[in-house]
DNA sequence: CCATTAATTCGTCAATTAGATAATTATGCA
DNA sequence: TGCATAATTATCTAATTGACGAATTAATGG
């Protein structure tokens, strides 16, 4: 039972919902691009992701100083198929959907950047 | 999202994952039932089968003073699919079943008859 | 080698949640 | 009409969980 239960308690947050929904429509996101989209801080999507890695729910790849998330191979077909239509059509993927065509809009390194700048600009 | 989260939130917990999989082989149980197989109290299997209705995982028949549930219609087709399998050969789930056996071995009234007994020997 | 940067880990706090007991509600029966 | 009983609701406590900031790690580039 203990997968299947790490599965449910893994998808149980919003905001991981959220991610769950954004890789099932972009095969990879980085920490930032998702810090962007979450609006909440890097340690807290970090511990996320660490919790949908360990139900294997995704898994990542390093390239330099990025990580890039997707959707694990393990990831469970009908779970995946649930989420496809049910998440679909609501009003907060829709807008994530929305304000992820503008973050993929520049490309990664220039991404980060304005990532950074616009942190540094709330200090 | 609420309702794909709901359900995930729903399903998040090992006590409501062990009602689902115990109703996902018997079409329909009543609350004094699950309280044996759970092993908690009345109250709180109570508060946990309210939580799967609002999430519209389960149903509710009144008959009598008994409460009966099932699944309800509105149960997730592929989330069935994930959880008949993902959960078939666990070693909660088929200790569940086994007890689930001794429990029907009786008719209900007579179960919950025994079920009220044992708790008054505890006290 | 040192400064910068993307990401993770750790410590702490606030909010949520599962559990028990006690009180309440609703139904059937003498 | 009262009494017993199956279930729910209310209240409290303990444990879990999400969030942040600070410290740490790992990788790049001057």
């Amino acid at each position: 039972m203990q997968t299947a239960l790490d599965t449910a308690k893994a998808l149980a947050d919003g905001n991981r919902m959220r991610v769950v929904a954004a890789l099932l429509e972009h095969d990879e996101l980085c920490v930032c691009q998702i810090t962007e989209i979450l609006q909440i801080t890097m340690a807290t999507v970090s511990r996320h992701m660490s919790i949908l890695h360990k139900a294997r729910l995704v898994q990542s790849r390093k390239e330099g100083r990025w990580v890039y998330y997707r959707l694990s191979q393990a990831f469970p077909a009908p779970v995946y198929q649930w989420l496809k239509e049910a998440l679909r059509d609501t009003v907060e993927i829709t807008a994530d959907r929305q304000k992820l065509v503008e973050i993929l809009s520049c490309d990664t390194t220039e991404f980060c950047r304005r990532h950074r700048l616009a942190k540094a600009m709330k200090d």
